[in-house]
RNA sequence: GGGCGUAUAGCUCAGUUGGUUAGAGCACCUGCCUUACAAGCAGGGGGUCAGAAGUUCGAAUCUUCUUACGCCCACCA
């Protein structure tokens, strides 16, 4: 394209949508499953979690991702880039249900006339609906999310192979991830058990220690008089009197001097008069509170560790839906010296929030006397749900566990395998398996996810017999137990006595997430592409994950194939507010993506993006778009103004090549822009993605402002000879080459400018296909010093000082430059003096004083004086 | 309480293995229509490198301590 043809202004939305269209057309993201795993880079992507809309913290990081992929790409590697949406599980369910006003009722038989209605803003009515019309609005929703998601990433620029695209709830994802559970039930490191669970009361899901995060919580202190059976009194002091029913004993420090007296009594409960053994606890705290407490089914993790090791009953009274279950004092496991008076107490507690319960039982323990002074309060630490606003509570509830515990060493020793990028975020992974306590529970009480490939014998009574579970054959996967027939019966035994029936669990999401890269490389299904894929190159992804998708995926790994997932892991920083605070959702969706793109253009986004170090936050700065915008923009107007140079009047391309650079300015330009080439491809190797970046940038700045200015009078007036050759062909092979080094970080604009002219000279249609640059090996370009435009750049900055101090403009003629300097200094000026007379309009040949030399001094020293009129 | 990170110009950030006078962009000031670009160009002011001590001929950089902030973790009656 002849550069009269080309716009006056650089439109980036018109660009981008052109250049979208065409990569698609061109398939130029394509991966080859033909080339060899050496060829081949393989990026394990994070599917984002479908959940309405992707902020600017996404952009963020996915950005620098691509900027890898490009760059790898550009090296000749065959890339392996999928995108997934991860759909499944609870924060769908969520939305569906506000969203749609409905609600998953598993009892009820699937509707196939229900209507699917969004439900009207703030309504708190939900419809109940079948689990399967549930599912099915589930997949209605987040199809639409995922449409918008994929708008906005191609939108971007992100160079996706889009027919890799997946969802973590679709067969295929189904069917990985139960033959992942089923492998690691057939290497021993699954197993179900009925123990006291982290339980969400209003997801009323079981959920994971990694799910778990700490909040402050404000709270009382109750101080209540226990009695013995021996009529002694003491009293202990807890926030949760309402568990009081669910007390199995009393523990003090076994060297606490103050309740030495009392162990081995039994301990009356007040109100509910249940005879209780008082017993010695290491963990029971002489300094808190009286120093002795009661231990309830259950408060906290120390009532769960004391009852396992103890061979006390469980009083489960909290029930799944946090409420105070039905129970009877005199009978099971509740004892009561009271009975009738214990009962008469509960059925006022029965039915209640553990919270409203609370209130009801301190005014009980009020009335009765058996509460010392006022409830004081204090500021506590509970342990929530991480999408959950109310306490945890542990109930006792049958669940699918991943053996981790024993495996800690193991799993340490695959994290060291991996190079962590940046390297100290090896730690928190470390750190975080150091501290496990529990194993992975995996199993959700949840509807939409990947269901247990598993059913369960009925006996006579039609009680399930969970010792003897059946388990589905690899060849059946994906299955759905609540719809199809366990192996050996047929569906009219479903739910009757000596039938079966299926597990009615649903995985956590973590357990497909974690096999993410064997989803990829379809694992168990397709050997070749799996051993083409598996392990990943890269794992990008952020650092509060790095407890559950990374360890997982770990995890995973070495329990399948004893491999480590991917070989090398970049983690990401946020994006944060002035306050250093992570960026509120509420507050990164005021300005959305799509917005910032118009206003700004993709390339700047990705330009702020990848001006981030890894591992860093990144304070959110509109300023730093603009400087992106106006990068893009000078690409444009830089790269016209060169082709100018390259062109006879009729628009003829020129004809240099390298062997015409014979300039010694022009040589020495070379050799400079050759360390760049060095050091960025060093850097980039390293994930320094933005170094790169910001030395790209910088040069060419450097190139618009010294460079082209000193050679364009010469490129274009002597354009017939050997020296304007010798101009033209390095301003081609310098403007090619950051077209390629920015090619990474600004896809669309680069695109555009190779389009015009090189995309045929090197036969290649996208530059991102293009080879990334080498070194210019010739000995001209390795022989010369870079000192020459150093030089130059002296001269030039001294004659646009003066015209700038002088307020003329830059055009001003210079009346006589003398020049200083040593011998060498002299004979370098030699070589660019006829530039320099050009670029700073200098009427008179330059005057040159030889000075000797003292080495401990700069001697190259410029003088200017400017003419007395324009002409 | 334990671990990790960060602290450089008014703001956002570079600063490689210690090495001249610590850099860039934005903002600010003074000018300038120059074969593309005023979304540009030229010039300028602005820093006790969080603080203290140490190692060294030499420290923003290495060591120790302190302070502030952020993140992760820890049984939280």
């Amino acid at each position: 394209m002849a550069t009269k043809d080309l716009p006056k202004k650089y439109n980036s939305l018109d660009t981008e949508k052109k250049w979208i269209d065409n990569w698609e057309k061109e398939g130029v993201y394509k991966y080859d499953a033909e080339a060899s795993r050496e060829k081949t880079y393989v990026i394990d992507t994070p599917p984002p979690t479908v959940s309405g809309s992707l902020h600017v913290g996404h952009v963020f990081s996915y950005t620098q991702t691509d900027i890898v992929a490009r760059y790898q790409r550009m090296k000749g590697k065959n890339i392996f880039y999928p995108i997934g949406w991860d759909d499944n599980g609870l924060p769908t369910e969520r939305r569906v249900q506000t969203l749609y006003g409905i609600r998953c009722n598993p009892t009820l038989a699937y509707d196939e006339n229900f209507q699917l209605k969004k439900a009207k803003d703030g309504t708190k009515d939900q419809k109940e609906v079948s689990r399967k019309n549930f599912l099915e609005a589930c997949e209605v929703q987040t199809g639409e999310d995922e449409k918008k998601y994929e708008a906005l990433w191609r939108h971007l620029g992100l160079s996706f192979d889009w027919e890799q695209q997946y969802e973590t709830i679709n067969d295929h994802s189904r069917k990985i991830s139960q033959a992942s559970f089923l492998d690691l039930k057939d290497k021993g490191y699954v197993y179900s058990s009925k123990s006291p669970t982290m339980w969400d009361t209003t997801f009323q899901t079981a959920v994971a220690q990694a799910e778990v995060e700490e909040r402050d919580k404000s709270g009382h202190y109750h101080d209540i008089t226990f009695k013995t059976e021996t009529n002694e009194s003491f009293v202990i002091s807890t926030t949760r009197p309402e568990l009081l029913a669910a007390c199995i004993a009393v523990v003090a420090h076994p060297d606490d001097e103050r309740y030495q007296h009392l162990f081995g009594k039994h301990a009356i409960t007040p109100l509910f008069h249940a005879k209780v053994p008082i017993l010695p606890a290491e963990h029971a705290d002489p300094e808190k509170g009286t120093g002795i407490l009661m231990v309830c089914t259950f408060g906290d993790t120390a009532d769960v560790d004391f009852w396992k090791s103890s061979d006390l009953p469980l009083k489960q009274i909290i029930g799944r839906s946090g409420k105070l279950v039905e129970i009877t004092f005199g009978e099971d496991v509740f004892n009561s010296e009271k009975p009738v008076e214990a009962n008469k107490v509960y059925s006022q507690l029965v039915g209640l929030y553990a919270k409203q319960a609370k209130k009801v039982m301190a005014d009980l323990l009020a009335e009765s006397g058996d509460l010392v002074g006022e409830p004081r309060p204090t500021e506590q630490i509970a342990k929530f749900y991480e999408k959950g606003d109310q306490p945890l509570e542990f109930i006792s509830t049958r669940q699918w566990f991943i053996k981790i515990l024993e495996n800690k060493s193991s799993l340490i020793e695959q994290g060291k395998k991996i190079k962590w990028y940046p390297e100290h975020m090896y730690k928190r992974y470390e750190q975080w398996v150091e501290g496990l306590n529990q194993d992975w529970c995996i199993s959700r009480q949840r509807f939409f996810g990947v269901p247990f490939p598993v059913w369960y014998k009925l006996d006579a009574e039609g009680e399930p017999k969970y010792d003897e579970p059946i388990y589905a054959t690899m060849d059946m996967l994906p299955v759905d137990p609540q719809m199809d027939t366990a192996p050996g019966f047929d569906e009219s035994q479903r739910g009757k006595a000596n039938g079966f029936m299926g597990d009615p669990d649903v995985m956590d999401t973590w357990a497909t997430s974690s096999v993410s890269p064997q989803v990829s490389s379809h694992w168990t299904i397709d050997d070749k592409r799996h051993a083409q894929l598996f392990p990943a190159d890269l794992r990008p992804q952020a650092h509060e994950i790095i407890r559950t998708w990374a360890f997982y995926t770990i995890t995973k790994s070495w329990m399948h194939e004893k491999k480590v997932p991917w070989h090398n892991i970049a983690i990401s920083g946020w994006v944060v507010n002035p306050d250093r605070k992570k960026m509120s959702k509420s507050k990164g969706n005021t300005v959305t993506p799509e917005d910032l793109i118009e206003t700004y253009s993709s390339d700047a986004l990705r330009y702020w993006a990848g001006k981030a170090k890894l591992g860093q936050d990144t304070i959110y700065d509109e300023n730093v778009f603009k400087i992106g915008q106006r990068l893009g923009t000078k690409v444009f107007n830089a790269s016209k103004f060169v082709m100018m140079q390259l062109e006879d009047e009729e628009g003829n391309p020129c004809q240099a090549t390298m062997a015409d650079i014979t300039e010694p300015l022009d040589k020495a330009w070379v050799t400079k822009i050759n360390k760049l080439i060095e050091d960025s491809t060093r850097s980039f190797d390293k994930y320094e993605y933005n170094i790169v970046l910001s030395n790209v940038e910088a040069s060419f700045w450097e190139f618009c402002d010294l460079y082209v200015e000193l050679v364009k009078t010469r490129a274009y007036k002597q354009r017939e000879q050997a020296s304007g050759k010798s101009a033209q062909a390095t301003l081609e092979w310098t403007l090619k080459t950051f077209l390629k080094l920015f090619a990474p970080f600004l896809p669309f604009i680069c695109d555009e400018v190779w389009s015009w002219s090189f995309a045929q000279k090197e036969d290649q249609p996208s530059i991102h296909k293009a080879p990334w640059p080498a070194v210019e090996t010739g000995e001209a370009f390795t022989q010369s010093s870079t000192q020459l435009i150093d030089l130059a750049k002296e001269v030039m900055m001294v004659a646009r000082g003066e015209k700038s101090t002088q307020q003329k403009s830059l055009r001003w003629p210079v009346e006589e430059m003398i020049v200083e300097g040593t011998k060498e200094h002299l004979d370098s000026f030699a070589t660019f003096a006829g530039d320099i007379a050009l670029a700073t309009n200098l009427k008179n040949n330059p005057v040159t004083k030889e000075i000797s030399s003292k080495p401990e001094e700069t001697f190259f020293n410029v003088k200017v004086t400017l003419s007395e009129t324009k002409e």
